[in-house]
RNA sequence: GGCCCGGUGGUCAAGCGGUUAAGACUCCGCCCUUUCACGGCGGCAACACGGGUUCGAGUCCCGUCCGGGUCACCA
């Protein structure tokens, strides 16, 4: 090698870089069946973590667990300026959370699991300047001296000449700079990035297969991007090359908003002598806002950060289905024919993805939600339910506590069967939905009805909390006629003037004098699990009212 | 602005040269029903536009428009 050119690679990396060829050898393929994935989550520790990379994860998570594949996550720490004290763990909370969580990789704050670590940028420093290394001695990066105002001043330059702007071709200063000048300056103690030295030619096009959109056709890369910034720590093009080369990733999951640079990564690969991975970009998950869509912002949309939905106490299931819904559109079918079915067993595959945009669709998400929560067993809504509130409404934690039984005889009413109730579709809608099951939070009100005192009277009479359901309406009905009530609804639709209402009305005012709301689960089951006590307190509590109207 | 990616009902979407253009969510109506739900049945509602190619185009090609992305020592 020329001599001023190994003078150069000195003075950047010093003698203490590995050989590419070790770490090769150190960071064997993997011993994987044929056709598995190796799949990766990539994320910043910005300290939050937003629903497009959970979904991006979850299509990580599916494809690796499919393929009998690994999944990973490595944090990508290299920008200092956006880095977050618990980012890591603010990560980590939201895969937990939401039940997707990295087999190998970083799975904990500070704990690191596998054979292909490091992987945490930051402590990988010493493996991108061996390759950075082997670029600049091939003659295929350089250092540049430019420094920040110089790069601007450049653009405006070639904004002005109407030519596209960067660091490239004859605009490229430092990029043919002699290479003893290149040495001296280095040396010299001078600030520097290195910077890829592209081969590209402006005009040519490459093709690239994409696994969710197909044959992409791009210009080819032309930049002299900055490998490694001024402090040694490398870009996120080179990065990714590197990492996902040593790591053994055979497809990279990501957004579109990748596209853009992807013959930058193509050629790094080329160039570094690695076989690219397989790549799908996926849409970004859009927010509609009035009457346009753009990206669902961290800042604006509160359900951009997957903590939102533990917060509003969806469960973990609901919004992994709803995200396959929009991952798979053919997952609405495989559930509706597999009701009780692991969702790892679901068929799931890369090339369904959607190559546009989707909305966020709360409502749907609601109605997903609806029927995960309807398919449980008492036990585990009652469980589920305490686990949220335990968190988030430690008051109705401490309630529900007091006593289980009621607890979970009341998330226990209508389910079960063939068509359970769908009353909630978030745990923080149980304080609404069940408030009168506690004195602590009911709040009566009046009630409206005409004849309210009447048959609040009547009803009084017959109550028995011994009766069975059967009994029970039959009692109901008895009182129904005398009131001027028809015991029968069709009847009652059959004359409607001859009756002031019918059974439905009568009931409805029982239920209102004891739960204030219009609609509950079945009336009996609702007075059983209350008490004869509270039923009793509260049938006169509601009398006591209409009284004094 | 250059380059790139998208564009089927309000939303998510099947469809990949010949279909009455599926299905799900929402909304509306009916049925069931002691309430509310659930469930069942039915309804409203779509191929962005203009040119080609073809016997035939949502489907292929070109242009336009619209939306999005990207042009950093951020990822």
């Amino acid at each position: 090698m020329n001599e001023l050119r190994l003078r150069l690679s000195q003075a950047i990396f010093g003698n203490s870089t590995p050989d590419p060829e070790e770490l090769e050898l150190r960071y064997p393929p993997r011993a994987l069946p044929e056709g598995a994935f190796v799949t990766r989550l990539a994320p910043s520790p910005t300290g939050f973590l937003h629903i497009g990379n959970l979904f991006g994860a979850f299509a990580d998570f599916l494809a690796a667990a499919r393929s009998g594949g690994v999944f990973f996550l490595r944090l990508e720490d290299t920008d200092k300026k956006r880095e977050v004290a618990q980012g890591a763990a603010v990560l980590l909370e939201g895969l937990r959370y939401a039940g997707i969580l990295p087999d190998e990789g970083v799975t904990a704050p500070e704990e690191e699991r596998g054979a292909y670590g490091p992987y945490t940028q930051s402590k990988r420093k010493w493996i991108y300047h061996a390759f950075a290394r082997q670029l600049l001695e091939a003659g295929l990066a350089y250092p540049c001296f430019c420094s920040a105002e110089a790069l601007d001043e450049l653009r405006a330059r070639q904004e002005q000449a109407g030519v596209n702007k960067g660091y490239y071709g004859k605009w490229a200063r430092c990029r043919d700079l002699p290479l003893a000048e290149q040495a001296r300056r280095v040396e010299a103690g001078e600030p520097y990035t290195l910077r890829l030295r592209s081969p590209g030619r402006e005009t040519a096009k490459i093709t690239v297969r994409d696994l969710v959109r197909g044959k992409l056709e791009l210009p080819e890369n032309i930049m002299d991007a900055v490998l490694l910034k001024a402090d040694g720590v490398p870009t996120y093009h080179f990065a990714h090359a590197v990492d996902d080369h040593l790591m053994r990733v055979t497809h990279v999951i990501r957004g579109d908003e990748w596209i853009a640079s992807l013959p930058l990564h193509i050629q790094l690969f080329e160039l570094l002598g690695f076989r690219p991975p397989h790549y799908a970009h996926t849409a970004l998950i859009m927010k509609e806002e009035n009457g346009g869509r753009r990206k669902l912002s961290k800042r604006k949309d509160p359900e951009a950060r997957v903590s939102w939905f533990a917060e509003q106490g969806y469960p973990a299931q609901a919004l992994r289905e709803y995200l396959l819904t929009l991952l798979n559109s053919n997952f609405e079918d495989w559930r509706r024919a597999n009701p009780a079915a692991d969702l790892a067993e679901f068929p799931f595959e890369l090339k369904k993805l959607s190559p546009s945009g989707a909305l966020f669709d709360l409502v749907k998400l609601e109605d997903v939600s609806k029927t995960v929560i309807s398919r449980m067993t008492a036990e585990e809504a009652c469980e589920q339910a305490l686990v949220w509130a335990g968190e988030y409404d430690p008051a109705l934690a401490a309630l529900m506590e007091a006593d289980k039984p009621r607890a979970r005889a009341m998330l226990g009413l209508d389910r079960g069967g063939r068509k359970p109730r769908k009353d909630i579709a978030r745990w923080n809608q149980l304080r609404e939905t069940f408030g009168y099951f506690y004195e602590e939070l009911y709040a009566p009100l009046p009630c409206e009805q005409p004849d309210s005192a009447a048959i609040l009277r009547a009803y009084q009479r017959i109550y028995d909390p011994a009766d069975d359901k059967e009994t029970w309406f039959a009692r109901l009905k008895s009182i129904c006629e005398p009131l001027g009530y028809s015991p029968d609804v069709k009847a009652f639709k059959a004359a409607p003037e001859a009756w002031k209402g019918h059974v439905g009305d009568v009931s409805g005012v029982i239920r209102w004098a004891v739960t204030s709301r219009a609609n509950t689960p079945d009336l009996w089951a609702v007075m059983r699990v209350l008490g004869e006590e509270t039923v009793r307190a509260r049938l006169e509590a509601a009398l006591a009212a209409c009284a004094v109207r």
